[in-house]
DNA sequence: TTTCCCAAGCTTTTT
DNA sequence: GCTTGGGAAA
């Protein structure tokens, strides 16, 4: 490789004195970003750069010059960021950063309608919808335009949401949205904009809210009451935005506005890590940066301290594939290491043999298992590892999986919750008005427009005209809603009285497996204790959701902390020393959705660098080469397209062989594994005399 | 009108 | 492998 000299940019601005001094804790890139003192900065942070290091340092430096940390504006994408980043913020200068305020944009955007929903003509409180709850909503209005519909196939209802997202988020018309995913609906264009409308007014009129509206009313708020912008504004003396490769149009402009009073904004990306554009992730943003805030300054931080050389070569070497990209080559101090090695096994099976072995192998070596990580395209991707990390005891916590509050048992006790907090919901009437005998949809619809009417008072029956089928279960659900609505006990005794409630319900509906679904409830419990009051907890719920597979393991947090399981999308701002990527198989990685459109390819190829640049020491990429499928059966896989054709150097092949005990099962030796094996990796074949779960743990 | 049962369909990533 | 939808019985 040619040699590279890094050209330093010529002269750096005037670092302000007094406050803390970090000069020994950062380097000069970090420093100069960190110091930076008024008016609008970009800063271009390649993965690994420490670039949560700098913004942690920043948020304390200004504290530490007296810009008091409520006029502080931190966004970030995930709470998980956020919360991190405020915690080691305020280990630096002793807590006087707890005050800092920020969250998700989503978040941060609920707070402020909190305060002015009313101006928008919507009613308060509302509620704020999760994804399946507006589909629901959805659903509702979707039956009066079905007939519509002339016997073709019209959009279901998750499509519908998905469209109308696309619509709002990226602030395009119907018609170019439907052409560019679906053209087969585009006949439906018109009718689709009028059932748009109409959803968008009922959620008004019913005082829900979907996540779009959170972001789009917050602007058409600040849009329709410049007063209530520069209030919102004054208080936002420095603005810091994480992750900005990732914000859609709808975000770019509130960040904006956000800063309006006193432009200070300091946003913080890297353009390769972008990996949102399905959700209206507008890369765009970060490159119009410079020409949206006239002379920002850009700072570049290059100099990674997280991963080996040959690591970041083939980080280097993967990204280069990619069509749209920047100048920007990551560097490192540290040694070459180990080369990254690409794993074909012969099938699902030894693929999670592999890994669990080589867990085991490195934890031997001393390399505890939090700091090792499976990175996965799709949920589903780490099924057989599961098993196979179960068998084994390996514990392990999995992130971007099922989320607590998508079981259909928790969304039950919730909706009681949010009846309680806003009688005008009435997904979740519908919801909990159906866990009754006797009452389906007909009923609830009646049931739901009288209480709607309110002749009766808040949760009352009187004067209703109901069927004897029901009226007992009924009245049981009305005592408990108009006793909780009564006694202001803490929410904890609420949810006892709930599931005190459900219970019976639970277990009649679900008789197979209602213990399992118990647990979940318990662990609802556990998580409403630390909410304060009704209103926080359903907003944390639809917000951040807490993920049902983490949960689990948390309680046994006084044992070894335990492997990492992610998704690529949840393990972005991550690094582990030892990563495996499995599946990594064209078709999975990149996503058979996506071949075809060179945007959705890109993106994809990104995915795959975030994957990589996850790793500080050790990296495989492994894959299977036969897997099974419903309906064809056994069929030979072909490894991503991004890996092929990569010399060996920059990618070692690595041979699994089984270790001598039985027969050797003859591997099916498939054309892309010609290139010869330079390593060899023995997985003794498991061990038959000897129970499973007796391994030595 | 509800509920139960069976078939079909489909499936990324997340606030 | 698992939810959604349709159709038929109660």
């Amino acid at each position: 490789m040619a040699r590279r000299i890094v050209i330093q940019p010529e002269s750096l601005p005037a670092v302000h004195t007094g406050g803390p001094d970090f000069s020994d804790q950062l380097n000069p890139r970090q420093l100069e970003a960190a110091t930076w003192g008024e008016g609008p900065a970009l800063v271009v942070a390649g993965a690994g750069t420490g670039k949560t290091r700098t913004l942690v340092h920043r948020v304390a430096w200004l504290v530490g010059n007296g810009i008091p940390p409520e006029e502080i504006v931190l966004l970030t994408f995930t709470r998980r960021a956020a919360t991190q980043m405020l915690t080691r913020a305020a280990t630096l200068l002793d807590g006087r950063c707890a005050l800092v305020r920020g969250g998700t944009f989503h978040a941060f955007c609920l707070a402020i309608l909190k305060q002015y929903a009313s101006r928008l003509g919507y009613p308060t409180p509302f509620t704020v919808l999760d994804r399946s709850d507006s589909e629901d909503v959805v659903d509702v209005l979707r039956a009066g335009f079905v007939g519509r519909s002339a016997g073709k196939r019209f959009p279901k209802k998750r499509t519908l949401i998905s469209l109308f997202s696309a619509v709002r988020n990226r602030n395009r018309s119907m018609e170019d949205i439907l052409e560019g995913g679906y053209p087969h609906f585009l006949e439906f264009a018109d009718t689709l904009t009028e059932l748009h409308e109409a959803y968008i007014q009922y959620k008004k009129e019913q005082g829900l809210m979907d996540y779009d509206d959170l972001l789009v009313l917050t602007l058409q708020l600040f849009q329709q009451e410049p007063a209530v912008l520069r209030e919102v504004a004054a208080r936002n003396r420095h603005v810091l935005v994480d992750e900005f490769q990732d914000t859609n149009r709808a975000q770019a402009l509130l960040v904006k506005a956000f800063a309006s009073v006193h432009g200070n904004v300091m946003v913080v990306g890297d353009d390769a890590q972008s990996i949102y554009r399905f959700r209206g992730a507008d890369l765009g943003n970060i490159l119009r940066f410079p020409e949206e805030f006239p002379g920002a300054a850009i700072i570049k931080l290059e100099h990674n301290y997280r991963s080996t050389q040959s690591i970041l070569d083939l980080a280097n070497t993967v990204l280069a594939r990619a069509h749209r990209q920047f100048e920007k080559r990551l560097y490192t101090e540290r040694s070459a290491g180990d080369p990254p090695g690409l794993v074909p096994a012969p099938d699902d099976r030894f693929e999670s043999r592999f890994v669990a072995q080589m867990v085991l192998q490195f934890r031997e070596q001393g390399i505890p298992l939090h700091q090792m990580a499976v990175l996965f395209r799709s949920g589903h991707n780490s099924y057989d590892l599961e098993v196979e990390l179960g068998r084994r005891n390996i514990l392990f916590v999995k992130y971007g999986g099922l989320k607590l509050s998508e079981a259909a048992h928790v969304k039950d006790v919730i909706a009681h919750l949010k009846v309680l907090e806003n009688p005008r919901d009435v997904v979740a009437w519908n919801r909990i008005l159906q866990l009754l005998e006797g009452i389906g949809p007909k009923t609830a619809g009646r049931i739901v427009e009288w209480i709607q009417q309110g002749s009766g008072g808040p949760f009352s029956l009187d004067g209703a005209s109901l069927s004897a089928a029901y009226v007992a279960s009924l009245s049981r659900l009305f005592s408990l809603l108009q006793q909780l609505k009564r006694e202001e006990a803490p929410l904890g005794a609420h949810l006892e009285a709930i599931l005190a409630y459900y219970a019976p319900l639970l277990r009649s509906q679900y008789s197979e497996d209602y213990p399992k679904r118990e647990t979940d409830l318990d662990h609802l419990t556990g998580v409403a204790a630390a909410f304060a009051d009704r209103g926080a907890f359903l907003d944390s719920v639809a917000l951040d959701p807490v993920e049902l597979t983490a949960l689990d393991v948390e309680q046994e947090e006084a044992d070894e902390p335990p492997l990492v399981l992610s998704t690529i999308h949840s393990a972005k701002g991550l690094e582990f020393r030892v990563v495996f990527v499995i599946q990594a198989l064209d078709g999975v990685l990149p996503s058979s959705y996506s071949i075809g459109d060179q945007e959705a390819m890109d993106e994809e190829l990104r995915l795959l660098y975030v994957a990589i640049t996850r790793a500080e020491d050790h990296l495989f990429l492994s894959y299977p080469m036969i897997q099974f499928r419903r309906y064809d059966g056994q069929y030979f896989t072909k490894p991503s397209r991004f890996l092929a054709d990569l010399p060996e150097t920059i990618l070692e092949p690595c041979h699994l062989v089984e270790a001598p005990r039985e027969p050797q099962t003859a591997l099916p030796e498939a054309s892309h594994s010609a290139a010869l094996p330079a390593a060899e990796v023995n997985l003794p074949a498991p061990n038959a005399s000897e129970p499973d779960d007796d391994l030595p743990f």
